[in-house]
DNA sequence: TAGTTAAATTGAAACGTTTCAATTAATTTC
DNA sequence: GAAATTAATTGAAACGTTTCAATTTAACTA
C-alpha cells in the first residue's frame, strides 16, 4: 500500500504539497499539481479513507439503513437517493440490522436516512445525539438531529376512499397493517376522514401485519363470513394481494362480488387479474428529494421538510 | 463527541487502560473493566471507526457492490450474506455505481463481494491489487485477491433441457441474454450440451438483454413468424415473462401452442398463468456460503471455492 | 539593486485510536 | 522481610491524512 509519503518521495517534494495538489488547492500551480497527480496514479496511490475521515472529522458518506433487502418498495427509493447523492459527490452505503447500528454509532457516515422498523425511537434519539442529521422515513419523530419525511398517507387514502364512495360502495371494510406504525395510523385516519364526511360507518375491520401471508389469513376469515363487505380497503398491496388470491381461489369474483384496493402500487399489483387499484409513489423522485434535503442539512442550510404526495392508480379491482 | 480521553479522565486512569478495558483485554481485571465500561456508556462514548481503522489497518467491514437495487434476484442473496457476516461479527455495507468505486479504492472495507456488471474486469484487477479479498459473482475472473463463486449454470440448464427433451419437444429455440456475460454463455452451453447429446440442432436463436422489454420485442418478432418453435428456452425469467405476456395477448396458448422456460425463478414466475418453469437458486443459503468463504479468506484460511447448484422448478409453462 | 509583494513550498501539530515496552504495585516465595 | 514473580497500569509512538503558520523562492517596483 502506497501512502502520500511515497508519492512525496517520488515527486521530490513535501507531503503537504502532495496533499494540496491532490485536493486541487489553488496554491499549487497546475503544472506541479498535474505532475504529482500523474505520479500518484502511476504508483497506484489512493488516499486512505480512515486517515482522511479521522483528520477531517467527516466522511462524505451517507448511510441508508433499511429493514431488510426484501421489501418491494425500497428499490427505486434507494436508486433515487443514490442518484442524487452521487451527483453531489457523496458516497452512499446501505445497511441492515446490527450493521446499521455499528455504522451509526461509530460515525462511519456524516448523515443517515433511516427506514428500519427494528431501530427503536429510543435508540435513535440516543444515537442521533452523537451523530449528524438523520432523516427518518417510517415514523413521526422529532428530536435533535432527527428530521422526518413521510408520504402523505392521510391525504392519499382520503382521496382514494372518496373515489370508492363515489362509485357507490357502502359496506366498506378496512384491513389494517401493523397496528401502531406511522403508515398504518395515517392511512387509516385518511380512510376514516372520507367515511365520516359522508356519515358512513366502517363496516368491519381486519388486522394483518402488512405481509401477504397475513392477507391470506384474512381472506380465509372472510370466506367464513355470510355477510361480506362489498369493498375492502387495505393498508398495503401485499395484504390486498393475499386476500385477493384467497378469495379468487374460492370462487369469489373481483370486483363484482367484492371490490378491493391497496397502497404502494408494488410491481405485482399490475400483473394480477384484475389489476389492483392502489396508491403509487414515485419513489425515485422521492429518493432524490430526500437526498437533496439531507445534503442541505449536512451543509447546515435551511430546509423545508415537505411530504410526498401519492398518486392514485385506479384499476380493475373495484 | 466524547473520546477515549474523556473516559480516561472520568475514570481517573490512562487512555491505554480504557482501551484495553473496552477491548476486553485480559490484562485488565474484570472489576476495573466493568467500571470503565459503565463510565463509557454513561458519557455516551463510542469509539471512532476512523481512528480505529487507521490504527488497526482494518475495518471489520465487508462491502457488497451491486449493479443497482432493482434486480429481483439480489434480495435474498444480500440478506443471506448479511446474516452470516453479522453472525461472525462483521459489518456489511452495500453500494452501487460510483460509490462502490470510492469505497473500494479508499479501503473502507476489508473485503468485498461484487456483482456489478458496470465494474470492468480491468479496473477490478487494478483495484484488487491494493485491496484484500474480492469475491466476484457475475463473471469468471482470476487474479491476485480475486476469487469467483458462481451458480452452476451449465449443469442446471443441461438438466432442464434434458427434461424438456424428454417431454418430446423438438423444435427448440433459445433466447439469449446479454451475449458475452458469464451467465449467458454458461447457460447456453448447458442447453447446447443437452441438445447435442440427443443429436438435435437448435431450431432458432433470439437475442435479448435479460430484461422484460427485450422479451416483449422478441415476442413481437415471434408473432410474425409462420413457423414457430414448439419450445423456447430463455436465459432468464424476465425475458421469458415478456415473451409470454406478448404471445398470450395475441392469442397464443402456453404451453399447448408453444412451451417456454426461464432461469432464476423470480417471484413473479409463480404468479403468472401458467406458472413459469424455471431454475431456482436458494439465494439465502448461497449468500451465507459466500460470506463464509469471504470470512475464511479474510482470516487467510484455506478455502475451497465451489459452485452453487440450481434447483429445477417444473411448472405449467411447458 | 535593495526592498516589497506575491507565489510556492514546507514543517509540524493534530485527529482518536491501538499496542509495544516500560514502569509501578501487589503478591508470592524462601 | 528482601528478592523474585506476577499483576496492573501507563507513556509514547504510530497509523495516514489535513491544514495552519512559517519559510523559502520568485517576481515586481521604484
Amino acid at each position: 500500500m502506497s501512502t502520500i509519503k511515497d508519492v512525496a518521495k517520488v515527486a521530490g517534494c513535501s507531503i503537504s504539497t502532495v496533499s494540496y495538489a491532490l485536493n486541487n488547492d489553488k496554491r499549487i500551480p497546475d503544472i506541479t499539481a498535474d505532475r504529482i497527480k500523474k505520479i500518484a496514479s502511476e504508483i497506484g496511490y489512493f488516499p486512505s479513507a480512515a486517515a482522511r475521515n479521522l483528520k477531517k472529522r467527516n466522511t462524505d458518506t451517507v448511510l441508508v439503513a433499511i429493514s431488510d433487502f426484501g421489501g418491494p418498495v425500497y428499490h427505486e427509493l434507494l436508486d433515487g437517493i443514490h442518484f442524487q447523492l452521487a451527483k453531489s459527490g457523496y458516497t452512499m452505503i446501505v445497511s441492515t440490522g446490527i450493521s446499521s447500528n455499528n455504522l451509526l454509532k461509530e460515525r462511519s457516515a456524516d448523515g443517515a436516512v433511516i427506514t428500519d422498523i427494528h431501530i427503536s425511537d429510543q435508540s435513535l434519539i440516543q444515537l442521533a445525539k452523537n451523530f449528524r442529521p438523520i432523516i427518518v422515513l417510517d415514523r413521526r419523530l422529532k428530536d435533535t438531529n432527527i428530521y422526518n419525511m413521510t408520504i402523505d398517507n392521510h391525504k392519499a387514502m382520503y382521496c382514494l376512499t372518496k373515489d370508492i364512495l363515489s362509485k357507490g360502495y357502502f359496506k366498506i371494510g378496512y384491513v389494517h397493517g401493523v397496528k401502531d406504525t406511522y403508515d398504518n395510523q395515517t392511512r387509516y385516519s385518511g380512510f376514516l376522514a372520507a367515511l365520516q364526511e359522508k356519515g358512513i360507518k366502517v363496516f368491519r375491520e381486519y388486522y394483518g401485519n402488512f405481509t401477504k401471508p397475513s392477507g391470506i389469513m384474512i381472506g380465509a376469515e372472510l370466506l367464513k363470513d355470510s355477510n361480506l363487505p362489498d369493498m375492502l380497503v387495505c393498508a398495503n398491496d401485499e395484504m390486498a394481494l393475499g386476500i385477493m388470491e384467497t378469495l379468487q381461489k374460492n370462487g369469489k369474483i373481483i370486483p363484482s362480488d367484492i371490490g378491493i384496493s391497496g397502497f404502494d402500487d408494488i410491481d405485482l399489483s399490475s400483473y394480477v387479474n384484475p389489476q389492483l387499484s392502489s396508491i403509487k409513489v414515485n419513489h425515485f423522485e422521492w429518493g432524490k428529494t430526500i437526498a437533496l434535503t439531507l445534503i442541505k442539512l449536512l451543509k447546515e442550510e435551511e430546509v423545508d421538510i415537505h411530504k410526498q404526495e401519492g398518486i392514485i392508480m385506479i384499476r380493475g379491482s373495484y
